[in-house]
DNA sequence: AGCGCCATCCGGGACGCCCCCCATTTGCGC
DNA sequence: GCGCAAATGGGGGGCGTCCCGGATGGCGCT
């Protein structure tokens, strides 16, 4: 019998156990690798005796969304499961668009993620009952008011930060040309990467010529 | 009678004076405006009472090439001419593909760069004799191995490094994945941004993926 | 043999980025 | 009115970026 091969990352040791514990009950999963940040993710994760990664989002060094796309982007078979804290559905379509076959909370029943695991193995997305929800939601606020782009969950003000970011201006130099603190620049920016669940503008300029919101 | 209304940009106040100086012996020049850096080079070049601007490549804040990328862009009919500091010919590529419009050494007599203000208002482009000579080396160089990409001042280890640092790897991750020190990447880093007159690391993403060395 | 270029490494310092806490004002929807 | 999101700001702190001035060894060219 064929067992699928585990990943897990996450940066607390005591949730992994606990996800381990989880997953060892079932005879046809078996935890094979555990990692405590996405960087270590993306170099284990892209050897071959993994079948399915397990992504907790916030980690040091690369979060769970950057470390998905890498790795679902440079091996092409290996299914990523995202874990998201508490019932926080604001990463769900970045997630989504990272190229993750699931979602689930950490807070959902252990009954839900050993079957998310098996549903991403056989290659259907798995969403938690409350992100059904959340894209139905979606789904008819977008089409209610026709007019917004596809997704994007950023704000206008956001928006206009992220393109000054992504033309290399400074905060010092964004504050000037928007009038405003500092201090209320760097606010946008940390609220960006965090809704983005990116790390840096790095990541932040190629998110904004990706979206057409800058020239390369 | 018309004269040009010149931009001087350069961080040190003496080059300054030196330059308004030379310019404004002759009838047809006039200096309107000075400034210290890149940033107030754009913010005040953008104003339709400047001609042409003369900007010095290396000042804080924003690097003259950078200053006449933005400047070009965004307001048609502005000439830009590059000071460039000693008789380094390391820029005047990357200068040529900023826009500029003439490029031209600090060091040169008083009387090229008066020529230089008069050529480029003109439509026509001014080199000083040296640039001329290096175009043709390089054009020469060039035709002989026809392989080599089109420009690109970088060695090998230091595209390496900008694939990297596109691909949003801090400093400690590229030196980890390379097995180089931390200082290492950051002396490649530093001399990366030195040769193509760019300011961080934002810059850099962009221009790695002109170049088409990482994906969006 | 000397010169220039490349690649590697070091220490130190200024500054920007990024994060955490906190708070206020405004406007919208229920 | 009450909750909520968006936008605005402050204080403080860890760490990454970026630059400075060095140094070494190898390699090719003259």
């Amino acid at each position: 019998m064929t067992q699928t091969r585990i990943m897990l990352a996450d940066d607390h040791a005591v949730v992994r156990r606990g996800l381990r514990l989880v997953l060892e009950g079932e005879p046809d999963l078996r935890v094979v690798a555990e990692v405590g940040d996405g960087a270590e993710a993306v170099e284990r994760g892209l050897r071959d005796d993994v079948d399915l990664a397990v992504l907790d989002i916030s980690m040091p060094r690369m979060t769970g969304l950057q470390a998905a796309r890498e790795l679902t982007s440079r091996r092409e078979g290996l299914r990523v499961l995202i874990l998201s804290m508490h019932d926080n559905e604001q990463y769900l379509f970045e997630a989504l668009r990272s190229g993750a076959s699931g979602y689930v909370l950490k807070s959902v029943a252990d009954r839900d993620l050993v079957e998310a695991c098996r549903a991403t193995m056989r290659g259907e997305p798995f969403l938690y009952p409350g992100a059904v929800r959340a894209l139905m939601r979606d789904f008819v606020e977008r089409a209610r008011r026709g007019d917004t782009p596809p997704d994007d969950p950023l704000t206008p003000r956001e928006v206009e930060i992220v393109k000054l970011i992504a033309e290399a201006r400074t905060t010092r130099e964004i504050a000037g040309e928007l009038v405003l603190s500092e201090k209320t620049v760097e606010r946008h920016r940390t609220n960006i990467l965090a809704k983005l669940g990116m790390r840096d503008r790095v990541e932040l300029v190629r998110y904004a010529i990706r979206r057409g919101l800058v020239e390369p």
